[in-house]
RNA sequence: UCCUCGGUAGCUCAAUGGUAGAGCAUUCGGCUGUUAACCGAAGGGUUCCAGGUUCGAGUCCUGGCCGAGGAGCCA
């Protein structure tokens, strides 16, 4: 019984017989030759197949499978120039664990598909180079993630889904069935990490964020994944220079580890290695004024629309920091700038090449008074909020962190056109399924 | 919620108001180095739904359903 063998690791047994277990990707033939495209998972490899060198019933066997029919092959791994990839497997037998019938063919072919069609077919789609591509892409983003703050020492200390009210009473939630009540999910983990910074000095959360925003547009998801840090005794140029370090790393990570997922979609890597702290800063000021110049309808007090964020993005070849922006536009826990009041002491990064806006944050209110005067003039039930003025009552320190967006960064990282093909099964106003 | 565009073969699309078509997929045949292989042939249709105009509607009109792009909204 030869070994089994992963397709990414067949250059190590070239001139060895090993046994591939996958999918048929594709099969073409050539009279007595047949070339059939196997895939793992792990990588694709092209199978040879002349009339003559194997028994008749195996060539027939090979000629026979349909596209992601599933199977094992056995045969000589080779090194050829011809073949895709370099390598190719001089077959000698075929176990087919499931033909796939003609007359109900796998949906996906070689050939191009509308958005629709594939978003049906989403949980076959998945196994398409480009899909893989990105799957990998997201992996290694979401795991140098974990490594940037793991090794820097914060603990991860996860957040709840369901929570009791609007964390911020500014955005859309979910509402759901809480046996007698009602509970929501979570839009963010901010509010819990700040009591968790305060017990472990510096923590971060991940999981996913919902919002019932009826958003229609190429950045937003219903359902996503945010990682967000918080760091006790941090102020606002702690938590911009934390974000530039971790989308530095991110970035630098993705182009050490995934250069062959970022060939396969095409991106080019040149914009990428430009990611190199440090970022240009830009005050919310100087930002409006750039904008105007520029053509942008804002007047200062006002957020940044699509088009504006897609502008700002476009002016610099790096991630910029956008900071101190109006109060009134921003969330009550937000800390006011001492200096100027009616700017808060928050920071967005907006990704280069229009990609706009990936992290938002900053430093927290960690006066009480002003805590609870701004939970008031936002109008919001105090006493859903007592826990969090606890904080505030019990050894309050200066603290700051942010959110960051991780679909918005693997579709800036690939170069995709949309963040429905960053996340393997995608929710959006108009997709529940698969 | 608003604006724009779209819905025709399994898929991607075409079709002056006048016989509903192509490529891919499927089936059959050909080819010993194919690269989304190629060449030849065949089968395959409730033109999203309901009305209306017309001698005649895929095409024009009205309403509806579904989707895409954008806007608004959105740490």
């Amino acid at each position: 019984m030869p070994p089994v063998v992963e397709i990414r690791n067949v250059s190590n047994f070239v001139g060895q017989e090993v046994l591939i277990q996958g999918w048929l990707y594709n099969l073409r033939e050539s009279g007595k030759l047949l070339f059939p495209l196997i895939r793992d998972g792990s990588g694709i490899i092209q199978g040879v197949v002349a009339k003559g060198a194997v028994p008749p019933e195996v060539f027939a066997r090979v000629r026979d499978l349909t596209q992601e029919s599933s199977l094992r092959v056995t045969g000589k791994v080779r090194a050829d120039q011809r073949a895709p990839g370099g390598f190719e497997l001089e077959v000698s037998d075929v176990d087919v664990l499931q033909l796939i019938p003609p007359d109900h063919p796998y949906p996906i072919t070689p050939k191009e598909h509308g958005i629709e069609f594939l978003m049906d077919h989403r949980h076959l789609w998945l196994r398409s180079s480009r899909q893989r591509a990105i799957l990998g892409v997201r992996h290694e983003i979401i795991k140098a993630c974990r490594d940037f703050f793991d090794d820097r020492g914060f603990i991860l200390v996860d957040t709840p889904i369901f929570t009791p009210a609007a964390c911020e009473g500014t955005t859309t939630l979910f509402e759901v069935d809480y046996f007698e009540d009602k509970a929501y999910l979570t839009q963010s983990g901010q509010l819990y990490n700040e009591a968790t910074a305060a017990a472990v000095g510096k923590t971060y959360c991940f999981g996913p964020t919902f919002r019932a925003e009826k958003s229609k547009t190429r950045r937003h998801l219903t359902e996503f994944w945010m990682i967000e840090p918080e760091v006790a005794f941090a102020h606002l140029d702690d938590a911009m220079v934390l974000g530039e370090e971790l989308v530095a790393f991110v970035v630098r990570r993705v182009l050490e580890r995934r250069r062959g997922e970022l060939q396969t979609l095409e991106r080019k890597v040149a914009p990428l290695e430009k990611c190199t702290p440090p970022f240009p800063r830009l005050s919310y000021d100087d930002a409006v004024k750039m904008l105007q110049e520029k053509g942008s309808e804002i007047q200062w007090g006002g957020d940044f629309g699509g088009g504006d964020e897609t502008m700002l993005s476009e002016s610099f070849d790096k991630p910029v920091l956008v900071h101190r922006y109006p109060a009134q536009v921003k969330a009550f826990y937000m800390a006011p700038d001492p200096a100027r009041s009616e700017v808060a002491l928050c920071v967005d990064m907006l990704a280069p090449e229009g990609y706009g806006e990936i992290i938002g944050g900053g430093e927290r209110l960690a006066d009480f008074d002003l805590l609870l005067r701004r939970i008031e003039e936002a109008k919001l039930p105090r006493q859903a909020f007592e826990w969090y003025l606890d904080l505030r009552r019990y050894g309050t320190v200066p603290h700051a962190g942010f959110g960051m967006g991780i679909e918005r960064v693997v579709a800036w990282i690939c170069g995709l056109e949309h963040v429905r093909e960053t996340i393997p099964f995608p929710r959006m106003l108009h997709r529940l399924t698969p």
